[in-house]
DNA sequence: TATAATAACAGTAATCATTACTGATTTGTT
DNA sequence: AACAAATCAGTAATGATTACTGTTATTATA
């Protein structure tokens, strides 16, 4: 299954590389939509894949929002989902390099590590401004 | 909204107590269905639902699995996810405290890190035995 | 450069976990 | 006992994602 080029696949991963956020595949569509008119989302969804799996990109499954955000920087690092609003937002913990909890997870465990998931959750700047604690404070 | 007694719930909570595994709400609701034959798979998510809300068992959402799994223990530990079988184990971690790492994500961040999400992963025991590795080797 | 093989496409249907709705039944309280 | 409210079983709906199908685009080869 040797990849072929194609204009589709070339602006998902240019509209990725556009963007500082994570954008879904939903949204990755809407907005190649306008340069595609008739793209299908199917087809987001199989490229976004495909690139992921190619580690071109990386595809993040945060289990609490329950849906899949992609990014187009694959270097290490740390991601923070808000709690209100869902934003996906990269944290600025360059130099921590966390490679040494496996090896604490593997302590005591007859099965092998291989890695680990790891991200914080919390409310972002901009829903903290919208006094979105204080409403719940309020019920 | 007062919550009520019901026998379901009852059985739903007494089942869980008795698993070391973490149960999906599926199979509770096979399991539970042996003494409520006509309890309904809604009831048992409902009710799942309520008891982690309120703070009586834990809800776990690995993003790697796409579906959810209930824990009588809500005391902090730290989780297994098998990436062949899907099994989820605790992980005997004991002593280890985590909570350090939300004071190192908050430094430089703006906005409110209230916790975090961590889980491994990689392959269990028994998969091990089975000789998945070397399966996956030869493609 | 024609041709043949196949990857990728658009459109649509299907899947699967989960939630929402509905009218009947329990439960706890006066 | 009587009432209000929570819960139920059964079923329909939701929403993200994947699978299918016949057509089109891309690439390697003759």
């Amino acid at each position: 299954m040797a990849m072929k080029f194609s204009r589709q696949r070339a602006a998902i991963l240019s509209f990725l590389k556009s963007r500082k956020d994570h954008p879904t595949a939903e949204f990755v569509y809407s907005n190649v939509k306008e340069e595609f008119p008739n793209i299908s989302l199917g087809t987001v969804y199989r490229n976004l894949n495909q690139l992921a799996e190619a580690g071109m990109i990386a595809k993040h499954s945060f289990g609490v929002l329950g849906i899949d955000h992609f990014d187009y920087d694959t270097r290490p690092h740390q991601h923070f989902v808000c709690s209100h609003c869902s934003a996906v937002i990269d944290l600025p913990m360059d130099g921590r390099d966390f490679s040494s909890i496996d090896d604490e997870a593997s302590k005591g465990f007859d099965g092998l590590i291989q890695g680990h998931r790891l991200y914080f959750c919390g409310i972002c700047k901009s829903c903290l401004d919208r006094g979105v604690l204080q409403d719940e404070e309020n019920h």
